[in-house]
DNA sequence: AGCACGCCGACT
DNA sequence: GTCGGCGTGCTC
């Protein structure tokens, strides 16, 4: 070994491509061995070129000879600590993805050279006045000039940015004689940007219910060891309450908290209730803050300066020392699922950061089957908040079975019930909410006579179908020609399915000619702002009728609504997807939460023609442990999460001969290894950006599945791209 | 990702 | 004879 190479660093480089995802050794030149640590970011020599890199071990002994030194080291601290780079080697191997992109995920917003065009500026110059500039102001008189940057640094706190100062006129020349006269010193500082600044908080407190009470002794009890907790809690049981009082708590002991919310939660009245209690000891992290400000906000929070983080989804990364408590808020929501790579889960990644210690509380009304299962299981401890805090009853739940309006003679979207309903409400002056969950792409086929929907018989999914007159699993591939006939019950009444919301706002405006309706989705609040416009308009009554997706049954409270309409539970319940299910209650659960919280009583009516799923009964009842009971043995029978891995493989390539053949040999490849492969099958969406689409799917036990997906990553070549979704959310 | 190396077709 | 196509392999 040469003398050099002893002093050696493990080094990652940031280049996103499978081939270079792995450690590399350079000699640390003797003059950067002082500063040297793990997680610091370097310049390194890389073939040709020169790349950014970041320190993964240090020392090392190096095996490999020639080694190249490191150019230079690029910021004074690391970015990530030695515990985060643990996590994100986990994330890797949990992940299947690059060990740079995990790395990423812990990095400040906008640090990464290559992939992001917005560096952003985090340092700045700033000027400051050393303890004796006052007392020299007399002796400037012969530099006005000087005398004037003095003066306008003073009334700002004896400093000023460089950028303040050249804005004021004075030049170099003036703050270099300063300089030279030892009245000032220039130095670099941190960015500092306060979206809140100018803005004030004010605490609302309430006192704690009986069940909050014990909810919050369970988990404060829990904050110097290691704890975990599903907080099971009905819509309007204050969930918050109980998160504000344990952060509260956490941070009387010294540690920090991190707080999550759907990114759809993190309202300007969320926010502003955090910034009550806690004032600016919140950093607050969300995607509507500019990448400089979301810089900010994290250093804040790696500097000390903060206690809390509030934030959507990749909070979870913030960089809190001593964190002690990490809370996930409405737990069961997608939007904790990673849907680029890393596809992470957030709720996985909460757990390994907190695997050693520290406490992690989940919180939902409708809590997902994999995490009321780890409950179950005693992994969990289970805290229930099962009455609303103002004590007002869940309104009554009314299911349509839309069978019989078609036997009846009632073609129409709505039925006679709803019809009647609407018109109720529209004659009392009240409001409307009409849910439609459409997402459009997916139609399934439905026997309108006895409800059933093709599904799949080897996945337990629905079908979809396709023109002309075919259907299709998209989770194998298997086609089959449309049945003439419903194979259930001879019906021939078999219907591809799916209105969408304009179709419903277009028959409420034909039903009700002089009712003002609001149109929410996808299309109508595209537009930045459109969102909080709709829904100040529809609050202040200034509509009747709101037709909506999913975005109007999340957490919006309107107490001028009286009813709300499910126009077709169907939609949800049979798209292809293992968790349609799931989803359907979920849904249906917090669309009921939304009536009747004002100070009339609401209620609710559901149209499906499959009143007997048991999603919907239990939906209606609002009785979850007995949805879990159902869905629970569901899973455990098909072998779906969390009783069993999945894993998805999705190869895209420009040429659809190629990549069919390529999917062959990938799906063979990820053969052997005790996983379960189904397909490769041509993707639901076959076809983006001019790219085809092929899937596989991997189910089995979870080390199996991630030897299988690893052997078909391996084998795809480099005419294709493949990309690895562990426990996906989406199939699309 | 880049960038070299390397082995087969139409050109000054 | 050589210029250059892009398949394959390497980067500490």
């Amino acid at each position: 070994l040469e003398q050099n190479e002893i002093h050696a660093a493990q080094i990652i480089v940031d280049l996103k491509v499978r081939n270079t995802d792995k450690v590399f050794d350079y000699i640390v030149p003797p003059e950067l061995r002082a500063q040297m640590r793990v997680g610091l970011r370097v310049l390194v020599p890389f073939g040709t070129r020169t790349l950014e890199g970041y320190v993964v071990r240090y020392p090392v002994v190096s095996a490999t000879s020639g080694l190249k030194p490191i150019i230079s080291i690029l910021d004074p601290e690391p970015f990530v600590t030695e515990r985060e780079l643990q996590v994100a080697e986990w994330m890797r191997d949990e992940y299947l993805c690059l060990f740079a992109h995990a790395v990423q995920c812990w990095l400040p917003p906008g640090t990464a050279l290559r992939s992001s065009s917005q560096a952003v500026k985090m340092w700045q110059e700033e000027y400051r006045l050393l303890p004796g500039a006052r007392a020299e102001l007399d002796a400037l008189k012969r530099a006005p000039r000087q005398r004037e940057a003095v003066q306008m640094m003073l009334a700002q706190d004896g400093k000023a940015t460089a950028g303040e100062l050249r804005a004021a006129g004075f030049s170099t020349a003036v703050l270099e004689g300063l300089m030279q006269k030892g009245l000032a010193v220039k130095e670099k500082v941190r960015i500092k940007r306060d979206p809140w600044r100018h803005q004030s908080f004010t605490r609302t407190d309430h006192s704690l219910t009986p069940d909050q009470a014990v909810a919050v002794a369970r988990i404060t009890a829990a904050l110097d060891s290691r704890g975990r907790f599903l907080l099971h809690g009905v819509t309007g049981s204050g969930k918050t309450l109980v998160y504000l009082h344990v952060i509260r708590a956490a941070i009387e002991r010294g540690y920090s908290a991190i707080v999550l919310v759907p990114e759809i939660s993190l309202t300007p009245q969320a926010v502003a209730e955090f910034k009550g209690w806690f004032g600016d000891r919140v950093a607050v992290l969300h995607s509507r803050l500019s990448i400089s400000e979301r810089a900010d906000q994290w250093h804040a929070a790696a500097d000390g300066g903060v206690q809390v983080v509030l934030g959507a989804r990749s909070a979870v990364f913030a960089p809190l020392r001593n964190l002690g408590l990490i809370i996930i808020d409405e737990e069961q929501e997608n939007a904790y699922k990673q849907e680029e790579t890393p596809r992470y889960h957030t709720r996985d990644v909460a757990a390994r950061r907190l695997s050693k210690n520290g406490v992690l509380v989940l919180g939902s009304a409708t809590p997902s089957i994999e995490s009321y299962t780890a409950a179950q299981q005693q992994q969990f401890e289970l805290l229930r908040l099962p009455h609303r805090v103002d004590n007002s009853p869940l309104p009554p739940v009314e299911v349509v079975d839309m069978r019989e309006e078609l036997l009846a003679g009632n073609r129409s979207i709505f039925s006679r019930k709803l019809q009647l309903e609407l018109h109720n409400c529209l004659t009392h002056g009240e409001q409307a909410v009409l849910f439609l969950n459409r997402r459009g792409f997916a139609s399934f086929v439905l026997c309108r006579e006895c409800g059933t929907a093709m599904g799949c018989r080897s996945c337990q999914v629905s079908l979809t179908f396709h023109e002309p007159n075919t259907l299709a699993c998209h989770y194998c591939g298997a086609r089959r020609a449309l049945p003439q006939r419903c194979p259930t019950c001879g019906g021939v009444y078999l219907r591809p399915f799916g209105a969408g919301t304009q179709r419903v706002e277009q028959e409420v405006r034909k039903l009700y000619p002089r009712a003002r309706v609001l149109r929410m989705d996808v299309d109508t609040t595209a537009r930045k702002g459109a969102h909080e416009a709709i829904w100040q308009a529809f609050l202040h009554r200034q509509a009747d009728i709101l037709v909506g997706t999913q975005m109007v049954a999340k957490g919006l409270h309107f107490p001028g609504v009286t009813l709300v309409g499910v126009v077709s539970a169907d939609t949800s319940l049979h798209f292809p997807d293992f968790r349609a299910a799931e989803r359907t209650f979920q849904l249906l659960t917090q669309v009921a939460g939304r009536a009747g919280r004002g100070e009339k009583d609401g209620r609710v009516v559901i149209q499906t023609y499959t009143p007997d799923h048991y999603a919907v009964i239990t939906a209606k009842e609002q009785n979850y442990e007995a949805f879990y009971e159902v869905e629970r043995e569901f899973r455990k029978r098909a072998n779906y999460p969390p009783f069993g891995s999945l894993a998805r493989l999705l190869l895209t390539a420009d040429d659809e001969e190629e990549l069919a053949r390529i999917a062959g040999r990938v799906g063979l490849a990820c053969q052997g290894t005790g996983a379960e492969v189904v397909g490769p099958a041509p993707a639901p969406l076959s076809r983006l950006k001019d790219r085809y689409r092929w899937h596989i799917l991997l189910k089995g036990e979870q080390r199996a599945v991630l030897a299988a997906a690893k052997a078909g990553i391996a084998a795809a070549g480099r005419s294709c791209r493949i990309i690895a979704d562990v426990n996906p959310y989406s199939l699309l």
